[in-house]
DNA sequence: TTTCGTTTGTGATTTTTGTCACATTTAAAA
DNA sequence: TTTTAAATGTGACAAAAATCACAAACGAAA
């Protein structure tokens, strides 16, 4: 019952009766709390978990363990990288980590396939979030190829703002500087520089942005 | 004749014969030369190109026109971020620039929704294409989030290398520092060194590799 | 052969970012 | 209240990249 208004608030795209059904019977709803990994690099994924509520950060990370913030996935969506992962039975190349407490429907991924040509609904879902992740990604890349550190530094924590639904985030530095691939001097010099411009206001593990 | 070669030769994945039949009838062959723009940014695309000889590159602009390449496509692949164009109707949000001289197969958009959900190869094929541009994305985001503008370059070196199957690069340094987004003077002194370790060997206009 | 445009070389300087080594501050736990 | 760990501030310095201002070299075309 619950299931059934979760899909219908958040995925409205999957409007076919009978698919619905069969996400009912096939699906189960798992919750995390923030901080934990959803997925992990290298991760063997078995099913496909479509976000009823809550968010999630997209990381990439390379060799030495040095991570970089790619996207955020919020209730309504799933991960595109998570898709790749589900059809063709690879392990993940990102890693996802629960940014607000969430819920996910879980879908035991050999229905994916099976889906794909039974159901219209479930073909544009699956291919606006292809759509929509690579979007995503090509904004990571204008950040990372464009822009100078102060100006990603405001975008991420507009974005968070965004995402939060308020002005008001906590973070840290270190953990800013982590998502962007920085050190955490840098951070806490550009924050320092942009509070005199009024555009932030710094406190303990809290930034409030003002612009 | 050709075309039903050139099909069964670069996209194997295709097998339905019905699907082939139908490819046969709307498709067509189109051919363009090096340095022709493809696609551009904010075009509208009405075609999918699938490519069956040379490469095309993909990059990414930002306001003030400065570039980056993200990714090649060659023979027997398409593009993921027409895919979207085409089937969301959305502008191009990439450019594409033949890099080799290049032969196309040309489906009009309107039926890439009505094949997905009539032929089980014709999604195989779109879902590949997404899975591995996205990959190739993931790719470009770890160079510019993770590497040196040293090993940006060698490594752009080398999969230009792999793509052309020389390790003979007929390239200006000017144009490597457009694709990296970065100064001439800066792609100069780096290859200068570059070739004191042995790793290419400099001529005007060339670049030999020898790593 | 001379001319001219493109390509490459280079030194000097600045800006941006990263690193190191500590000092301080603050919130929470003991 | 005291202790402790995490978070932040800061100056000095190094490294990487960008910018500027030319000089030089080369190849194609006149």
């Amino acid at each position: 019952m619950i299931l059934r208004k979760a899909l219908q608030e958040n995925f409205p795209i999957l409007s076919e009766p009978e698919l619905i059904e069969e996400i009912m019977k096939v699906g189960y709803i798992h919750e995390m709390d923030e901080d934990e990994i959803l997925i992990d690099i290298n991760e063997n994924i078995k099913n496909l978990p479509m976000l009823v509520e809550g968010s999630v950060k997209i990381l990439r990370e390379d060799e030495d363990g040095n991570e970089v913030f790619l996207y955020y996935v919020d209730a309504g969506n799933t991960c595109a990288a998570t898709l790749t992962c589900c059809m063709d039975s690879k392990l993940s190349n990102i890693r996802a980590v629960v940014e607000e407490k969430a819920v996910f429907l879980t879908i035991p991924y050999e229905y994916m396939d099976i889906w794909m040509g039974k159901y219209r609904s479930w073909r544009e879902f699956i291919l606006t979030t292809y759509s929509l992740r690579f979007e995503e990604l090509l904004k990571a890349v204008d950040q990372l190829a464009f822009k100078k550190m102060d100006q990603r530094i405001l975008n991420f924590l507009k974005e968070k703002s965004n995402l939060l639904n308020s002005k008001i985030i906590k973070i840290s530095h270190q953990q800013i500087a982590y998502d962007l691939n920085t050190s955490r001097e840098v951070v806490s010099r550009i924050l320092k520089q942009m509070e005199k411009e009024k555009m932030v206001k710094i406190s303990r593990g809290q930034l409030e942005l003002l612009v």
